[in-house]
Formats: C-alpha cells, structure tokens, sequence
DNA sequence: CTTGACTCTAGACCTGGATCAAAGGTCTAG
DNA sequence: CTAGACCTTTGATCCAGGTCTAGAGTCAAG
C-alpha cells in the first residue's frame, strides 16, 4: 500500500502520516526500489490508534507513551488504565474549569438589559469599571 | 507610570503589554522624553478588561472586536451582550463535546480489568479495532 | 512514449499567545 | 559617578500539530 492509499484508508493527509513518522508514532515503513513508502495493514491499524486516541484527548506525546505501552505484552494493561484514568481525570477538570466560566458568563447575560447605558450593563462593568479611549 | 509599574499592577508581563499595544488592543501610550511609554489609569483599566475577556475564554481577535464595541457607548451593548452570548453558546459546545469524550472513556476504563492479556483489554481495543472512519 | 497522478526529500511556514535575546539608552539610589 | 534596574527596538523562538513548497523521481494508463 503506498501512502496515499493509507491516507485515504484512514482519512488522514499524507503529510501527516510522514509527520507521525518523524516523530516516532508510527515505524518507518519497508520501501519498494523506487524509495516509496510501503505500509501493511498493521500501519494502518495503528494510525486509527493514533487517531483514536488523539480523539480521546491525549496529545502525541502521551500517545507516543501508550503505544510503547501497549507493545509490552503483560504489563501494559495495567499502565493503560492508569494512563486512561489519568485522562479522565485532566478532563474532568478541564470539563469544570470550563463550567465555572460558563456560569460566571451567563449571569451577565442574564442581568444584561440588551440596550441603553454602558452603565448598566454587567457585561462592560465586570470587564472593566470604567473603560475609555482607543 | 511606567510600563513595568503597569505590570506589576495588573499581574502581566512587560512583554505582554507591549504584544498587546502590537496588536492593537491596547492604544499607543504616551511617551516621555526618553521614549519610556507613560500610562495612566485608563490603560490600567483597559489592560484588566484584557485580562478578564481572556479569562471568561475569548480570544485576543474578540477581545479587539469588544473593545471596539464597548467604546461605542450607545449601540455596543445589545452588540457586547450578543457577543457574550455567542461565546456562551460556544462553551456549552465545547463542554458537551469534551463530556461526549469524557462518557466514551469512563465506560473503556470501568470495562477494563486492568490486568492480563492486552486483548481483553477495552481500551487498547476501542484504540485498535477498525470499526469506522471518515 | 507521454501524460498526469503520485511520491520522494528537506526544510519553510502556519496559528495563538506570548516570551526572550541582543544591543543599546535611561533612570535612580547611594 | 556608578551599579544595576529599567526601558527601547527588531526580530527570533517557543509550544503542538501539522501544512505547504520546490524540484525531482516514479508509476499506470492510453
């Protein structure tokens, strides 16, 4: 399968597929004589891995981890979970941190009248007291 | 005032200001004869609404937009409270997502033992198998 | 054989929001 | 007066995660 191929397969840019390469996330494949890059299905099941997890939130670096991870046969299990949990855990905090704002942003609304004077409006008043030239 | 009394002040690097004045959120201070950027309270101010537009999650691009706004003293408060809106709207988006994210991976981590064999492990099966794609 | 689609490489460029460096000029406390 | 903090500018660098370019070589179809 040339590049292409997989990058239609999986719908990812052919660049990206040699980037993920540069970077360690995916092996660098056999070449046919020409020099082209040539992937077998286990490329391809492993860029849908990469696509997945990056999907789930994790960056390449933490992905670069569960990859090796995963290639340890016996003990990767366990670190997975953890790792997963671990992700949980970030967005769950990212979900409240993200609430917190929501909230404090709709109250404003809610006590915006829409018209009239600046003053009287939340909005402009909790950004600044007073704001003035440009 | 200087903008290191600024600053310190408001809590935000020199650099940041100065980044700021570049990208026109900031109006070009006054100087002295030295060439030292002099500020007053109104720079003061309108640093703080800089700050806390980027902490309510808007971006350094609207923050401009409502400054233009907000100097508006007439019509740019139904345009501010319209603005707020659309950035609530997009949080809530943003939070439903990540909980979409968030479900999907709580489900992995609570069907995996945690233990054994890689292939009875959820999460590194969710990551591997070929089941959709774009 | 030629065309047109595909692939190769190295390296430059992009977004956002800063942050830092270099080389110099200014200001202030002692 | 001098040390050292502070300020000036332009331009580079950073992070992530790619995206794009140029110029060259390769492949399959007609």
């Amino acid at each position: 399968m040339t590049i292409g191929a997989v990058a239609r397969r999986v719908g990812v840019a052919i660049d990206t597929i040699r980037y993920y390469e540069r970077e360690g996330l995916l092996p660098e494949p056999l070449r046919r004589a020409s020099g082209y890059r040539s992937y077998d299905e286990g490329a391809v099941r492993q860029l849908r891995f990469i696509r997945r997890a990056k999907d789930l939130g994790f960056t390449l670096e933490e992905i670069r981890d569960l990859l090796a991870l995963s290639a340890d046969r016996q003990r990767g299990v366990k670190a997975v979970k953890k790792r997963a949990e671990e992700r949980l855990a970030a967005i769950d905090e990212r979900i409240a941190e993200l609430t917190r704002v929501r909230d404090g942003l709709e109250q404003l609304i809610d006590a915006c009248p829409g018209h009239g004077s600046p003053d009287q409006c939340p909005i402009l008043k909790a950004l600044t007291d007073q704001e003035d030239e440009a």
